[in-house]
DNA sequence: GCGCCCAACATTGTCGACAATTATTACCAA
DNA sequence: TTGGTAATAATTGTCGACAATGTTGGGCGC
């Protein structure tokens, strides 16, 4: 029941933000549309006081422009920003897990590689089930994140950046073919930090982002009639 | 008595939050302490619809924390914090170093090596001016941000990163002690990037920041007394 | 005196209405 | 028909007021 209301948080406001991104991620929201602040806030059942607060909101996690005067659309997507997310994400992680090799916990490390040997089983289990597969992937990354203990980090990776490429996995096909090799590479990263090598680390996170970052590329790049398609219908109005 | 409404932007609320950021890492407004919105609306002279919506801008630039029904804090200086801060810097300047080796056109690089030896007679006439020297020392970056032609890096860095970097070198004492040493790093950065060496211009940009860290790190921990005072005697109210 | 509870106050969250700006339409001329 | 322009409609920006939540201070019991 996830569809009126489903979590009451403390403030409009941050319930609105909530759900805005979740329907721009899950596509309820067409890309490229422009949005109505009255429409919505009839639609949501609140004034546009708190929805306009959400906006400004959603506009600094990089899901909707806005112009003054003129109003807000729902972002495009684009190749070009794809590459440019994931070479932050790469940056990012890569440092993420440089910081874990040096201050995350041996039971948290312990712990990562029970959760990869649950992966491995499943995959051993099931031939391919992609779903449970790609959460296993999150949560794997999740942990790296947390382990690094940057606060700052984890806000940006956690917030900012996580919509934004949960929104392009959503909108091609879904990809991560290989969930072997990731999970190889997964484990490669973990023994690193186990180690304590924050080089190793941080470069074999790096090489596993590029990797994926390719993937989801050329994914991207065949069904870009696709995009086409489902960007055109929705840019105006 | 702030200086009243020096730019007018388009809307209130931009103006408000450019206003607001400056208060903020210009130490007007002191760090740590509460903000209250009708004295702030008053002071402004505006509503607080688009004050709080600057707010809700600010709080996503991480120069200020929100909690629900309780009110808006400045943020207090830690020194963790910024290490975290440095630390995203160097990753995230990194790669953009190693972009900008890759697409940086010709002409730019020249134009950045006239920079930098403009920068060097200016060192050599005038002794030691730190504070074009510290412009000088951020148009370089700029420059090589730019020079990444990656839109996202670009936004975050100038505008999510920038703000919180000012707030610490103002709240610090200068620390720039050997604009010499910066030069000569800025000079092999820009080599690497002449040369299209993406990974040497990575590499050294990455020491460069983390030298600049671990400086700033010093001069914070020394004059950590100014630190509790400042913020102690503005923490509550 | 000390701690708890309740009432008065202040602050934040939300709303509906008005002002300012932009988009649309109708109309006229070439 | 086409292009430009003026009037109209719609949307965004801003405001002041009300509702809901937190905070503070005084009084009461122990």
């Amino acid at each position: 029941m996830e569809n009126v209301t489903p979590i009451k948080s403390a403030t409009l406001s941050d319930d609105l933000a909530q759900q805005l991104t979740q329907a721009i991620v899950e596509g309820s929201m067409a890309l490229g549309s422009k949005i109505s602040e009255p429409e919505l806030a009839k639609r949501y059942g609140v004034s546009r006081g708190p929805l306009r607060e959400a906006l400004v909101k959603l506009e600094s996690l990089g899901l909707i422009t806005r112009t003054a005067n003129v109003g807000a659309r729902v972002i495009d997507l684009k190749v070009s920003d794809l590459m440019d997310t994931f070479a932050m994400r790469e940056a990012l992680e890569g440092m993420a897990a440089r910081q874990a090799a040096e201050s995350m916990a041996d039971e948290e490390i312990q712990a990562l590689y029970r959760l990869l040997d649950d992966h491995q089983m499943f995959l051993d289990n099931n031939q391919d089930e992609h779903y449970t597969s790609q959460s296993g992937n999150e949560d794997f990354h999740q942990r790296i994140i947390q382990g690094s203990q940057n606060q700052k980090l984890i806000r940006l990776l956690n917030q900012d950046l996580y919509a934004t490429i949960q929104l392009y996995r959503r909108h091609t096909a879904d990809s991560r073919p290989e969930p072997r090799q990731a999970l190889r590479e997964h484990k490669a990263i973990l023994d690193a930090i186990a180690n304590r090598e924050g080089d190793l680390a941080e470069l074999l996170m790096r090489r596993h982002i590029s990797r994926a970052a390719n993937l989801l590329k050329k994914a991207m790049l065949q069904e870009s009639v696709v995009n086409e398609k489902s960007s055109r219908h929705s840019a105006q109005k």
